[in-house]
Formats: C-alpha cells, sequence, structure tokens
DNA sequence: CAGATGTCAGAAATACTGATATGG
DNA sequence: CCCATATCAGTAGTTCTGACATCT
C-alpha cells in the first residue's frame, strides 16, 4: 500500500468545503426569501436584470446557474406578477431583453435587503479587509477551473 | 436611516463568488467522474463510507447533500454494481450499515485520483498555507451560517 | 454555412410531501 | 410518547436531450 499520499480526510478538502459553504447559504437564502415569495433563481434573476439591464433569457441562465428552460419558467412566473417586462417581438436578433418594472425593483429591494443579512451573518468571522481576500480567492479557484475542466490527468 | 449603501455589485459579492466557485468544481468534478461511471453523489457515498464505514442512509444523504430518497436510489445502483453492502437486517435500530466492498475501494481510489485533479487544479493559484486558510474560512463561514438560518438580526 | 437564441417536447433524475412501520 | 430511521407512493420542479426556426 502507497504510504505516500496524504489522504486528506474529508474535513481537510477544500472542495467538500465549498460544498458545505454554498449550501448552508443557499439554505440561509432559501429561509430569507420564503416569506417574500421569491425562490433562490427568481431572486437571481432579479438581481441580474438589476445591475445589467435587458438581458436575454440565455444570460440570465447562465448567471442563475440554471437551464434556459428553467430560466423561461422563472421569467414568466416574474411577468405574471408584474415584476419583469419583457417585449413581444426581438428588437435585434431572437434574444428578447429583459427589464425590472418599478414593482419589480422594489420587490428587489427588500429581497436584498433580506439576502445580504444571510450574507453580513456568514462574513461575521471576517474582517472588511478579510472578506475581500475571501473574495478575491473565490474568483480565483473560478478561474483556474474555467479553462481546463475537461482537462485532467486522466491521461487515456 | 440607511446611509448610502455601497450597492456592492454582484461581482462584488462574496456569496455570489461562492456559488460561482462551486458550480465550477461540479463541473469539474462531473466531467472527471463521467468515465467511471460514476455521479457525484456516487462519489461522495464512496468518499463517506471509505472514511466512516457503517453509516446509515440517512447519514450518507445528509453528508452528500442529497435527500434521504436520493441516497436510497444511489445505495441501490452501488449495491447492484456490487461497490457496497448492506445488511439485510438491522443489527441495531433501524439503521442498515453501509460498507464498501474491495472493489468499491478499488473505483473509490479512482475516483478520488480524478476527483483530487481536479481539487488540486482549483487551488493551483495558492501557496499550501494559503489553501488551508481557504480552508478555514469556509468552515468558518459555515460555523456562521450554522446555528442562526431562521436568526436575521440584520436590522438593528 | 456556422453560431447564438428562443421554444417545444419527451425522458430522466431529484426533491418534496405524506404515510406506514420499526426501533431507542 | 417522542424521535430517528427506512421505505413506499404521488406530485412537482429541474435538468437533459433532441429538435426546429429565426436572426447575425
Amino acid at each position: 500500500m502507497p504510504q505516500v499520499e496524504t489522504v486528506e480526510s474529508l474535513d481537510e478538502s477544500v472542495g467538500y468545503a465549498l460544498k458545505r459553504a454554498a449550501s448552508a447559504l443557499r439554505g440561509g437564502m432559501d429561509a430569507a426569501l420564503r416569506p417574500l415569495e421569491l425562490t433562490v433563481p427568481q431572486y437571481a434573476c432579479l438581481e441580474l436584470l438589476a445591475q445589467r439591464p435587458g438581458l436575454s433569457n440565455a444570460d440570465l441562465a447562465r448567471g442563475a446557474f440554471v437551464s434556459r428552460q428553467s430560466m423561461n419558467l422563472v421569467l414568466r412566473g416574474l411577468q405574471e406578477r408584474a415584476l419583469v417586462t419583457r417585449p413581444a417581438t426581438a428588437p435585434k436578433g431572437r434574444a428578447l431583453p429583459s427589464r425590472l418594472t418599478p414593482e419589480g425593483r422594489r420587490q428587489l429591494h427588500a429581497a436584498s435587503v433580506a439576502v445580504r443579512a444571510v450574507e453580513r451573518q456568514m462574513l461575521t468571522p471576517f474582517s472588511p479587509a478579510h472578506q475581500e481576500r475571501l473574495l478575491r480567492d473565490l474568483d480565483a479557484c473560478v478561474a483556474a477551473l474555467a479553462p481546463g475542466q475537461a482537462d485532467s490527468s486522466a491521461t487515456s
């Protein structure tokens, strides 16, 4: 048996810790958004539209980490609640640019406050500088994984 | 009254970065495990059983962040492939302690190598000390969210 | 033609809910 | 009695896959 490898326990795996943290955050967001009758993908959609008005369904799906089909249903629900508007015809190409309604902006503000409270609670152990470092570290993780996902050392 | 809050962009949200990182890692793991005919929950199940033999279905479900029903299906699939064994009758209580078979250990080893490669790639930007700090930070995030999910004492 | 988008339809995996039964 | 576990059944929401049409 090879003795060399540091058989890292699950508790020492950064990946597992990442999953634990993301799961805990998701749970907190679910709970915080439930009183507002919003799901996490719905909230993500509103937040994305607030910062980048005119995003297409495909753009929103990528930004909210859901499929295009799911985001399509999300958008329809938000349209029925008059939180989002979409032109009936595409002004350019096939993309239908979505935008927040004034009511959508109000709902988003309430949701944003609730979600930010959860995020702030998650970050209570850290100083502002520490928080920024954590943010940069997570972005670095994404950047390190982005280019070569298929490329693993499973040299076939 | 709230002063001019720093309307943090989505790119400055630690929570969003956490989600991006978890999503990227999940994608990398999916790709790495696909050649081995293993899903991420299946791999998580094997990894958990390797480190804590005799875990119950409910324990494994919590550890792999899936429902008990899903983990039940996962376990049945792994049993059919002779990677996991479970006693037909509960030796104590109702829990059926699962254990890896020798073949399960072999499969896990291959999967662990592939997954570890992805995690290592994710951590390439960091020094060993930096990696440990990131691990501690993520655990601190979980701890900060764990006790008070329902308790949102934000606006005080 | 290639590429991105929106849309539709079916299959698959998962989660949620409720119910039942067993054991501590 | 209360709680955790295992299991089953039904429902719902999500994803995946493939397909097609439209527009740059």
